[in-house]
DNA sequence: CGTGTAAGGAATTCTGACACG
DNA sequence: CGTGTAAGGAATTCTGACACG
């Protein structure tokens, strides 16, 4: 009776069709992103790519700072400094020295 | 700045190849499911169906149902009866009189 | 640098139908 | 009833390249 943390929104099944859809950029433009490091698309089987919400979300982001033209080096530079929100409260934590302590009698960890 | 409080689950983005991947049907299977009113695909401009996770969620069940040599038939009257949460409110708001009061000012909603 | 486009091939999806049962 | 399959067509996706700038 586990519910995924995580939800639906970095499940990679959609389509880059799709993904032009929602994001009204071209095939082009989706490809080119992730030859810069910006998105991380996952191939299945056949090598087609597939997207979760939460590459959506950041090609909008992504569109938005060329518009106001950010180049791509810049673009994935901001990226990296914004570090996810669990990802700064693990590093602290290890940096703490209570990582192990945290995960020794506590196999259902609840992160929020 | 607002967000979607049924976040990604309903949004109907997901292709039917992926649906075969992660459900473990048919496409057979999958627009016969279809065809006998349990799930409801949306179309793209093109005419290619589109999922929902929920969708995907609903024939994990179809096929368990299935699976017990549950037909389809039955499977729908199962279903129609689980009616949801949030439908289950607006029906009991509609039964309050306050439906038309909810939509007063709002014109540009048209209930089914 | 970022994006468009034409090119050829491979994989996807669609529908209606026949089959079995 | 529920599912498989072959059929033909249309749409999708992929890669590498040339173009402009």
């Amino acid at each position: 009776m586990s519910s995924e943390s995580t939800s639906h929104k970095d499940k990679k099944v959609i389509s880059i069709g799709i993904v032009r859809e929602l994001t009204g950029l071209s095939l082009r433009q989706i490809r080119y992103y992730e030859e810069r490091k910006l998105i991380f698309p996952v191939r299945n089987e056949k090598g087609t790519r597939r997207y979760s919400f939460s590459d959506i979300e950041k090609l909008i982001e992504i569109a938005n700072k060329r518009e106001e033209g950010v180049q791509t080096n810049e673009i994935r530079r901001e990226m990296n400094k914004e570090t996810k929100p669990v990802e700064k409260r693990m590093l602290k934590e290890m940096l703490r020295g209570q990582f192990n302590a945290h995960f020794r009698n506590n196999s259902n960890n609840k992160p929020f």
